[in-house]
DNA sequence: CGCAACATTGAATGTAATCAATAGATGTGG
DNA sequence: CCACATCTATTGATTACATTCAATGTTGCG
């Protein structure tokens, strides 16, 4: 049976063979375009939780995709205030904001064990003009971070807690069922905290939902994991804010 | 002096002349490939205020630079509310969103009389492939938006309605600056209730803050002209979350 | 087991929204 | 040119929601 288990290795090492080739870079690419791409992409051992992407400061090295896991972007105001970006899950990329300036603004640090895929920047670019289906790809990427961004912008400032809260839940689900996974049963990877920080809201007022949202009989939340009884109730909540439907992406 | 008349409108109509070529596309191209984008770029009569450059549903044609006046994204939720994108000002590229979907979801549309570029997005796509310079510039523009939604995203997210303000003013500013005029006097483009649209306030607080700011000294406002008579105590307000040095591009 | 991290719940406070009225600016047609 | 309507902006009073401060409960790890 070893020889079942180099074969497993084999296959995780390769984009072709990744099950996330259709969300990820490659979608689009054919055959040797495929080749190519896998060639300059770096596999490395996972991480673990609490260990870093980059941080604040680090020159653009290279772009990232999430192969397992999930890890979570945060910046560091000046007084010292954390405020969550985003989290990202298997076959999203992070790091896509440094392009412009060529640095980090922002940390990654895994919430679980995560693995990932890197691609040195320089590359990636080379990459793009080279083959047309990769540019094309890549810039639809970079498309869909705005679009996610511009979306939680609209939840950000227009919405009340429990309608954030319904929105980032409805999102994670689309997010899983996209991998997937369930849309209506998952572990959330983070603590609720960072669910605080990524919406704006204090982690009392956040858990005061849960439990809210637990007693009008619309989830049920043990700790991390969340069970989405009905998911109806939960779309009507967030008032269409959260396209629940085709979505996909940064929470 | 005729032919003075038509020179100016000679130059006014290439890239390589454009006072903006390098906060825009052209930014680091050589004169041939500058000659190659310039054929493709269509330039056409200006937009009076309240014309749209495209609306929610318009399938994705061209991308758009500003080039002068002032062009407002915005977007429509289910239940009809509108909420405020961003703001465009000369030398920023409206419309990337939609790269993704192939599809705008806001709608933008001319707060004044303004002119702009356009370039259909596919050829556009092609012209990055042959032109790395080019191809490099426009990824750099796409990240840069997103730089600036994640810094967005942070004042919604945990600024007070005074300090979004700030952020908003000292934005706005800078990117004044950036375009040669005076970075402490300026005329808003927009009204009231978009700047509240915008940051998530109602048209109500919007104004009570300008007025408080005013009491305190702070900044002088005049309906849309606004000059900032203390900028350091309206950095001081913005808690280091506005980034007022080097910044450019979307409020 | 005992500690530390994470989570829940309650009471009091404060900020911005809402409701409401007024004022000023802009534009139109008589 | 003025009367009127409309749009925009300001200010005040009240209300509602989320924060803050505080205490307690729970889980998992060393």
């Amino acid at each position: 049976m070893k020889a079942n288990i180099v074969d497993l290795a084999k296959i995780k090492v390769s984009c072709g063979n990744c099950n996330l080739s259709e969300l990820c870079l490659p979608r689009g690419l054919d055959h040797d375009e495929l080749a190519q791409l896998d060639r300059v992409i770096k596999r490395t051992t996972p991480l673990h939780k609490g260990d870093y992407l980059f941080r604040a400061g680090d020159s653009l090295g290279s772009i990232y995709a999430v192969r397992s896991g999930a890890v979570k972007l945060y910046s560091l105001s000046d007084t010292g205030e954390e405020h969550v970006l985003g989290f990202y899950l298997p076959g999203e990329l992070v790091g896509l904001d440094a392009i412009n300036a060529e640095r980090h603004r922002g940390f990654a640090v895994a919430l679980e064990t995560s693995s990932y895929c890197s691609i040195p920047y320089s590359q990636l670019e080379e990459f793009c003009s080279q083959l047309p289906g990769l540019g094309h790809q890549f810039l639809r990427l970079m498309s869909r971070e705005i679009s996610h961004e511009n979306r939680l912008l609209l939840t950000l400032a227009t919405r009340s807690a429990e309608e954030r809260i319904a929105a980032f839940l409805l999102n994670l689900s689309s997010r899983y069922r996209r991998l997937g996974y369930s849309a209506l049963e998952f572990r959330l990877p983070m603590p609720r905290k960072d669910i605080g920080l990524f919406l704006g809201l204090t982690i009392e007022t956040v858990s005061r939902i849960f439990s809210r949202l637990q007693r009008e009989k619309i989830i049920s939340a043990d700790r991390r994991f969340v069970r989405i009884s009905n998911p109806a109730a939960l779309d009507r909540l967030c008032g269409g804010a959260a396209a629940p439907v085709a979505s996909a992406g940064r929470a």
